[in-house]
DNA sequence: TAAATAAAGGACATTTTTGTCCGATTAATG
DNA sequence: CATTAATCGGACAAAAATGTCCTTTATTTA
């Protein structure tokens, strides 16, 4: 469904919310052990999202990344997702033909859309804020 | 969401139930050709589906590949998804955690549940004859 | 201002997926 | 029985995704 660099990118950034709640910036280090990734790959996501103004980064001791609390609010998950995965997942055609459409419809056309749009639906409507709450209460996990 | 294998997979049979539901067996290279895919490639896709009885191939001249009409109702599109991409796409967590279960749940866990819920269902409750036929009566397309 | 700390970014390495080539095998037909 | 047409199967090649290493840059603090 989601690339391995799209899942990272999700589970650093609500982990990510998840400290900066608490008004804690975290290091790439933190990060990969808390999500359980690979830390060099994983800092290259970071970049992504950096410049995709999805998290914020500070260089320098003391720095790391974080959320304001306004943009976990702000920040949905099919933003994550464009960010790291490009709209493949929103456009193309499930079978993977160039050109497929109302008009000119490969044969899974219409049940693809249902689908697809589901899972739009989900990604557009679920914010960083309610991920990272579900964790911070405990009834959510990140790793393993 | 499937893999190029898959896709040329699932194109592929859908276009030998097509042939088959005029009594004509078809070549590779009419295959590729029709669902316009690269050869070798798709002899390999094939080669996969005949071993897991997906359809049915015969060698020698007049050959080919061919699906019995009674297997177009029976092979749904799950089956040939599971024999290329194998189940990733039902078990397995959307984050990639390895342990993500309704005790130990990932943030994402109860929306993946529901939307790979409806994707498995479309895929088990999909014939190849239902696409087969929309494609014969010209409401759908495999190419481009 | 020097040392230390952390992200940024470029080059490289590994693995997986996608794709090609070619000889072996099978079967039909003259 | 030789020829030909077709799939089968193994080895190889190319491209993309995943992952690592190391140098540079920015910033804090002693």
């Amino acid at each position: 469904m989601f690339s391995k660099a799209c899942e990272y990118g999700i589970r650093a950034a609500v982990y990510i919310a998840l400290r900066s709640l608490d008004g804690r910036r975290v290091s790439v280090n933190e990060i990969a052990e808390e999500i359980d990734s690979p830390i060099a790959f994983t800092a290259k996501i970071l970049q992504q999202l950096s410049r995709n103004n999805i998290i914020h980064s500070v260089k320098g001791p003391t720095g790391g990344f974080e959320i304001a609390r306004e943009d976990m609010d702000a920040v949905k998950l099919n933003m994550i997702v464009k960010a790291i995965d490009g709209d493949k997942i929103y456009v193309g055609c499930g079978l993977g033909l160039k050109e497929c459409n109302a008009q000119k419809p490969c044969p899974l056309h219409d049940k693809f859309v249902d689908i697809r749009t589901d899972l739009s639906k989900m990604l557009k409507s679920t914010s960083l804020y309610e991920l990272a709450t579900g964790l911070e209460v405990g009834l959510t996990y990140l790793k393993r």
